[in-house]
DNA sequence: TGAATCGATGTTTTT
DNA sequence: CATCGATTCA
């Protein structure tokens, strides 16, 4: 028997015994939430609940995973039977075994964002709409968030049209048309996962109830995140025990522009009658001036649940602040200061670095490779995600579902093979209701279609194709899934158009496709599963982060929003700018900043021992050299203080932005750390480079002509405004720089 | 059909 | 700056 009471703090400890009715979990960053869910879930396997009637859903893989691991560790395997699982692998599931009750294909493939743009572009050619107009990234997430939402294609249009919202409407005959091409070809998004769910929960009280007397225990961590349709769906399942326990923290909602709904957290407590609110307040993670910062800072946002977080840690070290001249310098510093940690005992999985866009984690590859810093980059380009990859899973999903006509167009004609786009529509407008693209060709194989309908050489392409990929259906079964993945690499001739490509992609190209081969592999190892069915829904529905194991000596480079729900003893942020973070192109007036603010308070709160905050004072963005002043939140969060000094001509950053901007020497590129630190003055600078202006306490304004000797020696040669021309040794010189903004 | 070139475009992205 | 996609050229 487990002993709670010594293993948690008061608050823990309720959450952990209320294991009837709804009850909801406010946990602060770092408050041990990940250890009351899985001490509960002991609670309840402990008090003699079957774990098969225990659901854990959460977002990530990783924290699937992870929870799965601490449970069993703790109770081993009385576990047995519990489903730990995020929403969509559990939709899926859900999915597949209840396919034929809901007339579903079982073997339906999922697409993901990628498949999704590509589907949204072809629905624009057919309707003949212009994509300047219906942006497919655009579109593609008004879908998304309409599912997100319960709202139908058809609704979503009537919707539209009764507001006469012309492009909307337009968006409602997209959404249409994206609707039925998915349906055709049997293949569900991220979305249709969860909405064919709560559909066929609401539609079918008979599998209601079964899911309902299935799981009567169920627990939700990082609620704040759920959208509309995850929330019906948790409440549909927990309608008839009611024991639903979420867990969640509204200062770290950061994917409204993902759908999910923060009302779902702040709203619980009216949702659900009865319902225990329970406040986990105590940080055990970072210490008291990282907590301090951080709290500081969210204390900004109107729209929050008031809490206050506290810990009983170490005050700590300083939040070091750090301002470069340039993103090359940030990287360059972090690389150094790593260096530093290193040698004073810290191994260098205990670091991360987090930005705001992965377009920033390019210098510090970059630089991290030229100085041998070993990193691992977490997200950005994901390996599923890559061309090769996804072709090659195009033809395990044809193979696995010839109806798929998503994937079997994609391959159909890679490596060429004689069935060009114009074939493709040639085959199309042969469809009758009810056929299958697949069909189609097979109707041709048997000579269905005349000379004149179907050209000769066409036919027998089309036959090619199409005994190949009877061939591999038929070998699929008797085979690993390694060997279904090398033969379907080898007879179709994937592997040997690979190494007949050119192009500078060759050689990663082939690696990756190995890459995949040993996925495979490794997948078979690990899951004990050798279904291809399984592996493929593993590969949409797992992430790079899912991978991240703590055990290799690498720095973490990834992007705040992959930060969250992990820890690292030392945090850098980086890229802390205004412009940059918050973002330039977040709507201000639309609460964004505030979701800016959470994302900052989420990075903040990573660090358990020491945070670095960083800024550049100019950053090469889409090749254009920019300015930027340092982050408003720097300030919020008391890290950075009003630094520019009036009296001598600086302006306040947080005032006059643009003459900061416009008067600033664009020329400048010398190459040295131009950095000052708390409460040091802006122009805090010991290096100074050519024809820059100087203030000398005595001789007043002047410009620097030269340099000579070096170090401690280091003489400066400067022509003062009144005339005169002087040697000075740059140590005791006293200068500093001069930067007027008022001439 | 494939290479080549031009030009538009670029916030974050659990699944 | 770098990438992707569409159009054009061979």
């Amino acid at each position: 028997m487990l002993d709670f009471e010594k293993l948690l703090n008061k608050s823990q400890l309720e959450a952990v015994l209320q294991t009837d009715g709804p009850v909801l979990v406010l946990s602060a960053a770092g408050s041990g939430k990940t250890r009351v869910i899985t001490y509960r879930i002991a609670n309840l396997i402990q008090k003699g609940i079957h774990p098969y009637n225990i659901l854990a859903v959460t977002f990530t893989n990783k924290a699937a995973r992870e929870m799965k691991e601490r449970i069993f560790k703790i109770i081993g395997s009385n576990a047995n039977g519990i489903l730990i699982s995020t929403f969509h692998s559990m939709c899926a599931q859900f999915l597949r075994d209840e396919a034929e009750n809901i007339g579903l294909n079982k073997n339906f493939s999922i697409c993901d964002s990628q498949d999704q743009k590509n589907i949204v572009k072809q629905c624009l050619n057919k309707l003949n709409l212009d994509d300047k107009k219906f942006i497919p990234n655009v579109i593609s997430s008004l879908i998304g968030r309409a599912k997100d939402d319960m709202i139908s294609a058809s609704e979503y249009r009537s919707n539209a049209e009764k507001r006469g919202e012309f492009f909307f409407i337009t968006v409602g005959e997209i959404y249409e048309i994206y609707q039925k091409t998915l349906e055709e070809s049997q293949n569900l998004d991220f979305g249709d996962l969860q909405f064919k769910v709560v559909e066929m929960l609401e539609n079918n009280p008979k599998i209601l109830a079964k899911f309902q007397e299935r799981f009567k225990y169920i627990m939700v961590d990082e609620f704040q995140d759920t959208n509309y349709c995850q929330y019906l769906m948790i409440k549909l399942l927990s309608g008839k025990y009611k024991n639903i326990c979420v867990v969640g923290d509204d200062d770290q909602s950061i994917y409204s522009w993902r759908g999910a709904n923060v009302e779902n957290i702040l709203n619980f407590e009216n949702d659900f009658a009865n319902t225990k609110s329970i406040k986990l307040e105590q940080n055990y993670r970072s210490t008291k001036n990282i907590l301090k910062a951080a709290d500081k800072l969210v204390k900004n946002n109107i729209e929050r649940k008031n809490k206050t977080i506290w810990t009983e840690n170490e005050v700590g070290e300083e939040i070091v602040y750090i301002q470069t001249q340039s993103e090359k310098y940030e990287a360059e510093f972090i690389a150094k200061e790593i260096q530093k940690l290193a040698n004073e005992g810290y191994s260098l999985n205990e670091i991360a670095i987090f930005y705001r866009t992965n377009a920033q984690s390019r210098i510090f590859e970059e630089v991290f490779r030229n100085l041998g810093v070993p990193y691992i980059l977490v997200g950005s380009i994901k390996f599923y995600d890559r061309k090769e990859i996804k072709d090659v899973l195009s033809y395990l999903k044809v193979i696995i579902n010839p109806n798929d006509t998503i994937n079997l167009k994609r391959i159909i004609n890679l490596p060429a093979r004689g069935i060009s786009d114009k074939s493709i529509d040639l085959v199309e407008s042969l469809q009758k209701d009810g056929d299958s693209f697949f069909d189609i060709l097979t109707n041709i194989v048997m000579g269905a279609y005349t000379e004149e309908k179907v050209p000769n050489r066409l036919v027998k392409s089309i036959q090619k194709f199409h005994s190949m990929i009877i061939e591999l259906m038929k070998n699929a079964n008797k085979m690993t899934l390694r060997e279904i993945i090398n033969t379907v690499l080898e007879k179709t001739g994937y592997m040997q158009s690979l190494y007949e490509d050119n192009t500078i992609y060759k050689d990663s190209r082939i690696e990756n496709v190995m890459e995949l081969v040993s996925a495979a592999g490794d997948f078979e190892e690990t899951f004990g599963d050798v279904s291809l069915e399984g592996f493929l829904e593993h590969t949409v529905l797992i992430n790079d982060i899912d991978k991240l194991n703590n055990e290799t000596q690498k720095v973490t480079l990834m992007t705040l929003h992959l930060a969250k729900g992990l820890e690292f003893p030392i945090v850098f942020l980086t890229g802390m700018e205004e412009g940059l973070f918050p973002n330039s192109k977040v709507d201000y007036d639309k609460n964004e900043l505030e979701e800016e603010r959470r994302l900052c308070f989420v990075g903040i709160t990573r660090a358990m021992k020491k945070l670095y905050c960083l800024a550049a004072m100019q950053r090469k963005i889409y090749g254009m050299t920019k300015m930027h002043l340092p982050s408003r939140f720097l300030k919020e969060a008391g890290i950075l203080d009003d630094i520019i000094d009036k009296q001598n001509n600086y302006i306040n950053p947080y005032a006059k932005f643009d003459d900061y901007i416009n008067k600033y020497d664009k020329q400048n590129n010398n190459n040295h750390y131009r950095y000052y630190e708390k409460g040091e003055k802006f122009n805090e600078n010991k290096v100074f480079k050519k024809g820059e202006r100087v203030k000398h306490p005595s001789f007043g304004i002047g410009t620097i002509l030269d340099f000579y000797g070096r170090d401690d020696n280091k003489t400066v040669y400067i022509k003062f405004y009144n005339g005169i021309e002087k040697r000075l040794i740059l140590k005791y010189a006293k200068l500093e720089k001069y930067i007027s903004y008022l001439e």
